[in-house]
DNA sequence: GGCCCACTGTCAATCGTTTGATTGGGAATT
DNA sequence: AATTCCCAATCAAACGATTGACAGTGGGCC
């Protein structure tokens, strides 16, 4: 038994039925150990759920900084940040939509602390767009509207991606920073013999196999 | 009292801290009763949340079918589409959201009823994808994916739009129409001159002041 | 002998729900 | 018009169950 495993239990009961329904009890059923030995783990409930959603956040922000580093072309920085983002955002799934449904449980003590992570994770697009715009390379109607719908999208990813189902990641990820050029009216040959894609990390809170609930299609 | 006053204090605190974490005591005070009486209204706390549900689902698939009855041009239905989508996702935000999130929280005597629900509208948006690829006037490489893209942006609005802030809501209803146009390659001239814009209605669930939190920004 | 890890058992608090009693005003009957 | 009746609306109180949390205990392992 170890942190990891324990966050990944946490996770999969989060995602599937929310941090408020999820008990203690439950929680260690579902890691093998008894609800009190969780308490050597981790010092609270809550603290479990700040653990996972702060190693989440943090690599989040780590894959995108990588992404932009690997170029200094506002186009090429877009879409190495979107790669990254679809890319963690499939490999974490339910990690990542526990850190995105999971930050109102929080308590006033922890919030702000995990928001300004997901702030700066944020402004690492509004940065991007905002420079690609000045040099020329985006047109939009409305940068704000633009980065929200493009952040908006890449997120849900974790609604309905699944491994081994009809599309590999790499190819979403492909896409995804294809249709992000549609709606900035960006030059897509501008990505031709360039290596944007960034190799996401899975993290150690997000559960092997995917056994949510699947209504067999 | 009414239903219409309990669904709205409901949707507040669920969209705040989320049905699971919400007493029916929380629920009582907030709508100004005693928690007892709460039954007079309701047979149970899940029979609270699903009647919201019913409400928000059933107007959002009313919304997008007459949409969709104003034109048999797939470009114009779709852009009527995505305006209904907006504009109600913009004028009942905690309501959608709380419709969007907390579809988990259903017991499997409920959640298939209100998923049917979901899926119904959904494929509004697929068909009009559908028949307007076939007949040529949207271009994608994978239809799927950006039907999944456009419907999560839209929804997205729950998010972050604010009434009376910098934009109002039919230029964010344009807007994400010109956007999903550019993501599928339609060619924006289909809508000069063309009335397609949805005017949303307000759901007796949705809180009329968005007493939200507020982090000044 | 120490040091972890895991257990049992228990705590007060809170949960969703039910009960029984009380109100007030409109409908029905006299 | 006066009286009786009814029923929706409301409440305080209490139900058993469950919650997050923790003190205390013991069994392996070094």
């Amino acid at each position: 038994m170890n942190l990891g495993k324990l966050q990944q239990a946490a996770v999969l009961l989060f995602a599937q039925q929310g941090f408020a329904a999820t008990g203690i009890r439950e929680l260690g059923a579902a890691a093998g150990i008894n609800s009190a030995t969780l308490y050597h783990y981790v010092g609270s409930k809550e603290e479990l759920l700040v653990s996972v959603m702060k190693d989440c956040l943090n690599e989040m922000i780590r894959s995108g900084s990588e992404a932009l580093r690997k170029s200094s072309e506002p186009a090429l920085q877009l879409a190495g940040l979107i790669s990254s983002h679809v890319g963690f955002t499939g490999t974490n799934q339910l990690t990542s939509r526990v850190a995105e449904y999971e930050m109102r449980a929080l308590s006033e003590t922890n919030r702000p602390a995990m928001q300004g992570l997901r702030d700066e994770y944020e402004s690492l697009f509004a940065q991007v767009l905002e420079r690609g715009t000045r040099v020329g390379v985006f047109s939009t109607d409305d940068l704000t509207m633009a980065r929200l719908a493009i952040m908006e999208m890449g997120t849900g990813v974790a609604h309905w991606f699944r491994p081994n189902g009809r599309l590999e990641l790499h190819e979403v990820q492909q896409n995804f920073v294809n249709m992000a050029y549609r709606v900035l009216a960006a030059d897509p040959t501008l990505l031709t013999g360039v290596d944007f894609m960034v190799a996401p990390r899975q993290l150690a809170s997000e559960p092997d196999s995917l056994s949510a609930p699947e209504t067999v299609p």
